[in-house]
RNA sequence: GCCCCCAUCGUCUAGUGGCCUAGGACGCCGCCCUUUCAAGGCGGUAACGGGGAUUCGAACUCCCCUGGGGGCACCA
């Protein structure tokens, strides 16, 4: 009796993929993928004016790059603007919608007024009966017909949602809404109820910000002569850390940018399943697998969830230690190309990557850290803070005479030009020094661990900068 | 203003009447380890918003308050 079920993530094309759309085009795949049933992408793109085909554009690629692939789609309703327009008629002409020739700032005027007079804002029903005559008068003055859809008058709308349980609102809460736009054009209540009856939707999971629209759908489709429902499902919302819905104003919101800034799908997918949803044994971090395997909706939380970038930050470091070095190498190298062009040696980022997989946070860390490799000799400097610490280093000339003598006869292997023999020689604590030696060779006190950075380095280049900085040093 | 939803450590959460002197994870603090910084190991800090009710017994059920969030467009 269970037929497979067919879920549809579809989002308007108005700016990049955000965190909380992420997040339900992730409940979305994973519910599809637990079930086995279909995942669809839909681009809700009836309005024109915010819509751009650059969006739509990276929308599907940063799906893409979160592993998130669809099994039908992209479906434009931009493309299928007839069809809702004949629905729109149908309802016209069964009298289930009207035409309305007041003008957006008419209604707006009204509204402001009803608001201040401390009535609930909303279309007043002012063309809703008006006779033939009064129409044709209007339309005869130019005024532009936009197309409402006449809600009931009283009643209970109702609907059983999949984490919220019975939800329910009085019709009276719930004025007449446009449906066709004054240019013609349909609105997002139309287009998504027209094409959740022709895509076959089963199971609509979406935030929960869209709760209150579902009663207006709803009722689309019962007015359209379809009464079977799918099943509804309203994900918590996620929050920035002030508990205030997810913007641009808490830093980075668009996946894009975490993508940019050295984070693994890995983790965001992890991350992210996590916000509104949690196992029943308590695992935390867990590849796309296994969160599919124990996915379902009556695991999903009520409460809005405040997104913690502590913790991503935690779930990446996670991923950056469980991923393979070619993995790690093929998610590097765009950063590392934009980061230093030309310069870029890939066996040597390679090399940086291994030697820093263990410690990192995010990739572009052993990226950033890795730029002492990628720099001339002659161009290389020093960090200032990090050149204080130098100066600061107890008997740090002796030190760098030492270590360059050292290193001059060494053996170039990690544990060949580990200096901390000589260090010991001179009676002093290797812990103490090193930080000097890596600001001399990497140009910052804290970085890729030193002795494999030698070995990555060579002799020639290791010494000459050991040299710069004795002689810097003077005395 | 009106409608709706939500409420366990700072954060994400487990918990569905007794197993809870509330568990895990992130963060934070301390110790250990240590080639800097990390990572890792070990330990610690920290919560059921308040008030009623039901019950032999409430984090778990009901009501009120408070707090937080969402919605009320010719955006989606």
């Amino acid at each position: 009796m269970t037929e497979a079920p067919r879920v549809r993530f579809s989002p308007a094309p108005t700016g990049s993929l955000h965190v909380g759309s992420a997040r339900t085009a992730l409940f979305n795949w994973l519910y599809a993928r637990h079930h086995g049933g279909t995942f669809c992408l839909r681009i809700e793109d009836t309005d024109r004016a915010r819509s751009k085909e650059e969006w739509v554009v990276g929308i599907q690629d940063t799906l893409r790059w979160l592993g998130l692939e669809w099994d039908e789609g992209p479906v434009l309703q931009s493309a299928r603007f007839q069809e809702y327009l004949a629905a729109a008629d149908e309802l016209l002409g069964a009298g289930k919608a009207y035409a309305c020739y007041c003008t957006e700032d008419e209604v707006k005027a009204r509204n402001d007024a009803a608001m201040a007079a401390g009535r609930p804002p909303g279309y007043d029903g002012h063309c809703r009966d008006l006779s033939a005559e009064q129409r044709a008068s209007l339309a005869a003055e130019g005024r532009p017909r936009s197309i409402r859809f006449r809600t009931p008058d009283e009643g209970t709308s109702h609907f059983v949602d999949a984490v919220r349980g019975d939800v329910r609102v009085e019709w009276t809460h719930i004025p007449d809404f446009v449906i066709v736009r004054s240019d013609g054009n349909p609105i997002f209540f139309l287009a998504n109820a027209v094409d959740d009856i022709a895509m076959h939707i089963s199971h609509v999971i979406r935030g929960e910000d869209l709760i209150d629209s579902t009663h207006r759908v709803l009722a689309l489709r019962e007015a359209l002569g379809v009464s079977e429902r799918p099943v509804y499902a309203h994900l918590p919302l996620i929050l920035g850390t002030d508990r205030a819905k997810l913007s641009k104003r808490h830093g980075a919101v668009a996946l894009e940018d975490f993508r940019d800034a050295g984070y693994l799908p890995e983790a965001l997918v992890n991350y992210l399943s996590l916000l509104g949803w949690a196992p029943d044994d308590g695992r935390e971090v867990m590849d796309a697998d296994e969160i599919v395997a124990a996915f379902d909706l009556d695991r999903v939380t009520h409460a809005a969830a405040a997104f913690d970038h502590a913790k991503l930050d935690w779930m990446n470091g996670e991923w950056i230690r469980r991923i393979t070095l070619p993995e790690l190498e093929a998610r590097a190298l765009p950063i590392a190309r934009t980061a230093y062009g030309d310069a870029l040696d890939v066996d040597t980022l390679r090399d940086a990557l291994r030697i820093g997989q263990e410690r990192a946070v995010k990739v572009s860390d052993i990226v950033e850290q890795a730029d002492f490799l990628f720099v001339d000799d002659a161009a290389f400097t020093i960090a200032a803070e990090s050149w204080e610490r130098v100066e600061k280093t107890e008997r740090i000339g002796e030190v760098l005479d030492a270590v360059i003598a050292h290193l001059d006869g060494a053996e170039w292997t990690t544990e060949g030009v580990d200096p901390r023999g000589v260090i010991d020689g001179l009676g002093l604590k290797a812990r103490k020094v090193m930080p000097a030696l890596y600001a001399c060779l990497e140009g910052r006190h804290a970085g890729l661990p030193l002795f494999d950075s030698m070995v990555i380095l060579g002799r020639e280049r290791t010494l000459a900068r050991f040299r710069a900085a004795r002689e810097r040093l003077g005395g």
